[in-house]
DNA sequence: GTCTATGTTGGATAACCAACCAATATCGTG
DNA sequence: CACGATATTGGTTGGTTATCCAACATAGAC
């Protein structure tokens, strides 16, 4: 049995179908796109993967894990309000490509959802994943029946600035809704 | 010098493209889509709009239009409290179609502005001037120069409950956050 | 009635794209 | 070495799309 010479060229297709789908959107990123991204030639994209949404069910599996790795990492700390903290830094730190493209899963929701189909779906349960953590993350701080809005509040805040800082192009409003959020889970009472 | 036999066939091509481009997105209608929508041979559409670009900006104008006359609406109330109530009800009217297809302005902004182009930089303008007219509203509520903060956090709230409606398919969102929001701005001191 | 600017139409066209395929190469294994 | 599974490649194909065009219709002007 054969092993893979080169070996990572799926990884290279799943890294340039994310970088270019997060850039352009999902419908304006071709084949081609991903294959001269890549280097992988064209006709070598089938062997790996049957479809383009095949590809895009990829691109959402990796943003999966990276969340599912960032959530790890916050849970370090054992106080709620500072793993929620590290999740408001994280759009601190990613502020210019959040200003340049969006939020890699929130426009991906957005752009896929009026559709539907399984891409759509599981780009919308890496949100929902998202959505249940922060929500248990309140529960812990006690805020009990309240958590699921408050993490819908929370999350919706992210998501709308990431949204008008990508349409006019401005990183200071990530700074300053940032900023806001930051004071604001500082100072619920709990 | 003859007239138009029929007449409204351009106003009937803009709302069709208009339903169309909130339903689906701006790639993914065709000019086929429209012509089927409106009733409006795919040959004829080349006579009122030269490009699919040029349509794309008429439904953006159409937008604007749309939102002047709410805006004209909402200023009948003398009280810029009860303007901005009336702004965030807009959003509880249209929960249905917000959870359906999200904003029409919102969602275009996010897919056309990594493009760039035209009809992107017109859409974020309509997004501009609610924005700018919010923050007139908190300006004369007294709140002076965290106007445009306050005007940037309430507009990002609408779009991003807009998002999250439109991706889990959730009506509740929008009428929960809505109901926030208004408490929100009837507790603002001024 | 003839003429002409304004509409209207079906079909053509060139570009693009996702998907497919037959042919070739690579390499571990027996 | 030969065999076969894995991997790779260029080129093709069928379908879709925006755009264009030549021909035709209509109706007001004169």
């Amino acid at each position: 049995m054969s092993r893979k010479p080169v070996g990572d060229k799926r990884t290279r297709l799943v890294n340039a179908a994310a970088k270019l789908v997060h850039e352009q959107g999902f419908h304006r990123t071709t084949l081609a796109d991903i294959s001269e991204e890549s280097g992988v030639p064209l006709g070598n994209l089938s062997y790996y993967f049957k479809s383009k949404d095949a590809i895009g069910h990829a691109v959402v599996e990796r943003l999966a894990c990276a969340y599912d790795a960032l959530r790890e990492s916050w849970e370090a700390a054992p106080d709620p309000r500072d793993r929620l903290t590290s999740f408001i830094q994280l759009t601190m730190t990613n502020r210019d490509a959040l200003s340049r493209s969006g939020c890699p899963v929130g426009t991906l929701c957005a752009e896929l959802s009026k559709e539907g189909g399984l891409v759509a779906d599981s780009a919308t349960r890496v949100l929902g994943e998202l959505r249940g953590w922060i929500e248990a993350q309140f529960r812990l701080l006690g805020k009990g029946a309240a958590s699921a809005d408050l993490a819908n509040h929370l999350l919706s805040a992210i998501q709308g600035v990431s949204l008008l800082a990508l349409a006019f192009h401005d990183v200071k409003l990530v700074e300053r809704e940032a900023r806001y959020l930051q004071r604001w889970v500082r100072d619920l009472a709990g």
